[in-house]
RNA sequence: UCCCCAGUAGCUCAGUCGGCAGAGCGAGUGGCUGUUAACCACUAAGUCCGCGGUUCGAGUCCGUGCUGGGGAGCCA
């Protein structure tokens, strides 16, 4: 006989009297003639209760079953007598596979999330971080979903560059030598006799190859682990993290915002049809404000608004600000949350920033000041989405690669784009884990990633 | 990297003015019971984060290091 899924048996139309189930004992608890043991298998959030009867031949090793052990029961669905759960699982065996000694960390109560980040093997077996898991997969998997439906490729981007790409913050360095690059005499590093013959780092983005593919697929995307090796110590940031990077020919900034916005409604609706249950664990015990702000992206006309505009609407509210607004300066993250969490009170879309505080590829706008770039804010979390209209003439990318520091001949094949049937095109960056954040109310990112990177955290 | 806070039983925490190390939960044992993170009783469980200092005496005060959290920067 094969195994049905809890969540399966739970969703039953009527009794069955053969069924087996294999799971892990959340808690088991005695009565006279029997016991009852609530059995969770993690393909849902809730547990099925099993009756166990005494008279069951290996009783007495039922009776030392412990939460954390693993079982595989057969026996009856029948609907329950008790309250609390339609139905439950009448035993006529119960096979102990492993019991688990009482040294198993994980407790009937909460725990704090700092805690269970020092048990990261164990956590997903708890509630909440089984809810959080559950998610992070069917959000995987919807994003793939909106991008077939819309016609877009999916390209598998390289996590070995050569390139430093954007020049996005620090890389980590990819070697075969046993201590790192080795010096000659004249301090010159020895890349040449490395595994690559140059220097070599793992991904910040995918976007440059992504621009390669759009201009040959058309609609493409990329979806995979990008690294940063800063040393950024905060709850947003970890070393080891998933970037989704759509980029679309013949589009413009505004078929970009476009597709952000349909893009996070769509993830956002499908949670709520998909898992009302793991949401709801979220709503009620993580943060009780989540269902109204998934309700609020899901129906309101996300703001969209100049980056001038915003630095005016900032100059003149009371509120006093720790960093200094003036146009030329980047948005702090105070500001951001101030607009989307407090002025707007909704998603908001702020478009061409100064030229001078954003990337050598983002389009120049007529104004010669500022670039098409575009990024999306959402309350409680921030930036969630960065990209631009990307810069489609040669000579204008070549001066900017300049003005900027950036060596073209390091770059000749992103040139070379721009040479053979260049065309508009445009994309953008969503931090997949911010999203994660975003749609469970999870504050720290660390609690959404199976087993999270930071700096001096390696152990899992 | 900078600023602030914290570190005491397996977990969550209390510990007053510097004077014998505590509670709840969990675990173990026994009892009771169609129970719902059951209930009742008993038992075991401590490098008070490390190092140094002040003191007759330090969980408590001082210095320093480490770890964790929050905020900032960098960014997604």
């Amino acid at each position: 006989m094969n195994r049905t899924k809890i969540n399966i048996l739970l969703k039953a139309a009527a009794p069955d009297d053969n069924v087996l189930l294999k799971g892990w004992v959340r808690t088991r608890r005695d009565s006279k003639d029997f016991s009852f043991m609530e059995i969770n298998d993690g393909s849902c959030l809730k547990n099925i209760q099993v009756i166990a009867d005494s008279d069951l031949n290996n009783y007495e090793a039922v009776k030392k079953i412990t939460t954390g052990s693993a079982v595989a029961v057969t026996g009856s669905l029948i609907e329950s007598p008790g309250r609390g759960q339609k139905w439950e699982i009448k035993a006529q065996n119960v096979e102990i596979i492993s019991i688990a000694p009482d040294s198993y960390p994980l407790q009937k109560k909460r725990h704090t999330d700092e805690f269970l980040r020092t048990i990261a093997h164990l956590r997903p077996r708890t509630n909440k971080y089984g809810a959080g898991f559950r998610i992070r997969s069917e959000l995987s998997f919807a994003i793939h979903r909106f991008f077939k439906e819309k016609g877009f490729k999916y390209i598998h981007s390289p996590i070995i560059t050569g390139s430093d790409c954007e020049g996005a913050g620090e890389l980590f360095r990819v070697t075969t030598f046993d201590r790192g690059v080795p010096q000659s005499q004249e301090k010159q590093p020895g890349y040449t006799e490395d595994f690559f013959g140059a220097e070599t780092y793992l991904t910040v983005s995918g976007q440059l190859a992504a621009e390669m593919f759009a201009l040959a697929l058309g609609d493409v995307y990329t979806f995979g682990p990008t690294f940063r090796a800063e040393n950024s110590n905060t709850r947003r940031h970890v070393a080891e993290f998933w970037m989704v990077e759509p980029e679309m020919a013949f589009c413009d900034i505004n078929g970009n915002m476009d597709l952000g916005e349909e893009m996070i409604k769509y993830l956002v609706a499908c949670l709520l049809e998909e898992c009302p249950e793991d949401i709801e664990l979220f709503a009620r015990f993580v943060d009780k404000k989540l269902m109204a702000v998934l309700d609020n992206i899901v129906k309101s006309d996300f703001v969209r608004i100049d980056y001038a505009e915003a630095i005016d609407i900032l100059k003149k509210t009371k509120r006093k600000f720790e960093f200094p607004v003036k146009f030329g300066t980047d948005l702090q993250t105070e500001h951001e949350r101030f607009l989307t969490e407090h002025y707007f009170k909704k998603p908001v879309i702020v478009i061409n920033y100064p030229k001078t505080i954003k990337p050598f590829y983002m389009r120049l706008n007529d104004d010669d000041r500022t670039v098409a770039a575009m990024d999306v804010l959402v309350p409680g979390i921030g930036e969630i989405i960065g990209g631009s209209q990307r810069e489609e003439r040669f000579d204008v990318l070549q001066a900017r690669m300049q003005a900027t520091g950036v060596d073209p001949q390091n770059y000749w094949w992103y040139l070379d784009s721009r040479k053979y049937g260049t065309a508009p095109h445009s994309g953008f960056g969503l931090g997949f884990e911010r999203l994660l954040m975003l749609v469970t109310g999870i504050s720290n990112i660390r609690d959404v990633i199976p087993f999270p990177r930071t700096p001096g955290n390696i152990e899992f």
